[in-house]
DNA sequence: ATGAAAGCGCTAACAA
DNA sequence: TTGTTAGCGCTTTCAT
């Protein structure tokens, strides 16, 4: 065994301890900021400590302290404007707190979901984080969610865009319903009666959005059902072919529940010579980047993932303070705003009734 | 103190043996799939351990063998398009491969650089995988990346878009410098001469595009120099509005090292009611999804994440797999692509004379 | 204020 | 084939 002599020899307390003429006992207390040492020995340790760059044994330390101070997150994928954006704004969050984030992409099918989320418990993270609707399932059937609730019983369990029932589990969302609804409402306010609303999913997630929709409808007394509903690929080129070609209805309208999903409207009533927003309205949801690259600009919806990444570390920090201050809300739900931009002209907001429920930011 | 009796008891080995009636040493053997155990009481433990829902420690088990299988993953932000594909990759290889990712966003900042990385080294990771150009410094000093290099004396280090010089450090970059010669000169076999280059960067790699494109120009015997290379913000409002305002030279092509300021170009020459690619003929960088949104849709050079990502998890694999096969080369080049979209009108692939060099992939 | 020593749960060398 | 036991490096009583 040649043993490199660049590498840095382990160093460990028992080594400080003998430079400093002291107990690894005092070494560890200078590390932990004990109250219970003298100036001078602290001062006499620190300085060993300093001159070998000791850093302590995670592994040790946690072995003892049964935690490494790490968040485990699971998102389908990280390849996404959504997902990554939260998970930015949550990693540098727990940073600042001194914890770490282990992160593991899960994808979308409910084995490999179930798989990543053991395989994140059994690195002992102190807190689960799951991001994405997708893990709340379609509300078919309580299974599909079973597997969380089970995690939940071994740490406190987050989510994010997904609410999941369940001891121990605390979901931050944003009311999709009632941005729908916002949003068709003042489409419909600004002379669009013709209406389609295009999604890529029929999640729980998608489902409130459609909701919204047609309760948004109902309440104008418009004659809107499922038939102006449509379900395609969130995929720019796809929706563009996909309203050429089918024999769909009349509309100058469209909601869609991705951004992708209305710049391929808006580049389908391109090809058309249909102006936008004066022969068709389009709006997104998600504010995405792409909602600016579009031309024209996107109209979008926004979750303000900043407040509900702030929200959702607050979160995690008082379930593991141990001073369990006190324990957040199961729910908790941050509103949205809608950006305005040129694919629509909705024109000053008019409160004929308002939405049909507020938003509560706490 | 009340226990939660929904809680797990944590369950240990000594538990398993207890139960099983034999050592615990014979409850590790079977865990660890030693061959030295009887199928009779490999069979009595495994059932317990079953029955009991057992996961060893990881805090102990990382004690002893003094790793957790975990890699540390440095990105400035994960919220860009570019990295988060890049993490998305190498996640889902290296867990497939039972390692699991410590994220963090350092931004970019080099004091905020230097003590993201000790707090990654301090959590005894296997490896450190730095992802974007930004940790490879501007080339000014060697000071830049010394942390790196001091990193690497405790880990084996990669890179993906930064080559760094140093012992144990393996970096994965795309041939910057080419790829712009390369997309410079189909402009200028295209017929166009009044050339502008748009960057945002003057990190090491901005500068290589630089070189591709100067050098493109000289090969052609274009009278193209720092003259016609300009820094802007990369966002699209910003160079939508730069490109107008200053009294810029005459230009029918552009080169731009981010598809957002490319996308800018486009949106100026929509606005000065130039046509694209008539008018003016655009090239981004990265292959974004915002390419796709643009209209018409964006020309771009595309890295080949994938290759790039395999290539590094694979490197990685490689030094951490005890028979230590061989170490990685320094530094692997990937090749990448020009994809044509509409904001270009290359016309057929002409071969004048090439590309100065050559990419290799392996 | 300081030190001695008992764990924390696991792996692996050595004995049997 | 199985069991015994010595670490791994740290935190934390409990003495002193």
């Amino acid at each position: 065994m040649d043993k490199n002599p660049d590498k840095h020899e382990p160093v460990n307390i028992y080594d400080i301890a003998r430079l400093a003429g002291v107990s690894i006992a005092t070494v560890s207390r200078v590390m932990n900021n004990s109250s219970k040492v003298s100036e001078k020995t602290r001062r006499k340790v620190e300085k060993i400590i300093r001159e070998i760059d000791y850093t302590p044994n995670a592994f040790a330390q946690g072995l003892g302290l049964n935690t490494m101070h790490t968040i485990g997150i699971l998102v389908p994928t990280v390849a996404d404007a959504y997902m990554s954006t939260a998970v930015d704004y949550v990693e540098r969050y727990l940073s600042r707190e001194n914890y770490h984030c282990i992160l593991s992409c899960s994808g979308f099918s409910f084995e490999e979901k179930k798989l990543q989320t053991e395989m994140l418990l059994s690195k002992h993270i102190d807190a689960l984080l799951f991001i994405g609707s997708t893990y709340a399932g379609r509300g078919e059937s309580p299974l599909e969610t079973e597997y969380i609730r089970e995690a939940a019983r071994k740490v406190p369990v987050f989510t994010i865009n997904g609410s999941i029932q369940g001891d121990n589990i605390y979901s931050t969302v944003s009311d999709d319903r009632s941005a729908v609804y916002d949003i068709t409402c003042r489409m419909i306010d600004s002379g669009r009666r013709d209406l389609l609303f295009m999604t890529d999913s029929r999640s729980y997630s998608a489902n409130k959005k459609k909701k919204g929709f047609l309760d948004a409808a109902a309440a104008r007394g418009l004659p809107i059902g499922e038939d102006r509903v449509f379900y395609v690929e969130n995929d720019i080129a796809a929706v563009r072919e996909y309203l050429k070609r089918e024999d769909l209805p009349y509309f100058n309208g469209l909601i869609a529940t991705e951004d992708g999903i209305a710049i391929g409207a808006v580049k389908y009533a391109l090809d058309m010579g249909r102006s936008v927003p004066g022969d068709l309205s389009v709006t997104g949801y998600n504010n995405y980047p792409i909602s600016l690259a579009c031309e024209p600009e996107l109209t979008s919806i926004d979750c303000h993932m900043d407040q509900i990444c702030t929200v959702t570390v607050q979160g995690i920090l008082a379930c593991l303070q141990q001073n369990r201050a006190q324990k957040p809300p199961h729910e908790r739900v941050i509103p949205y705003s809608i950006i305005e931009r040129k694919t629509t002209d909705f024109g000053p907001k008019v409160s004929r009734e308002g939405p049909a429920e507020r938003t509560l930011w706490l």
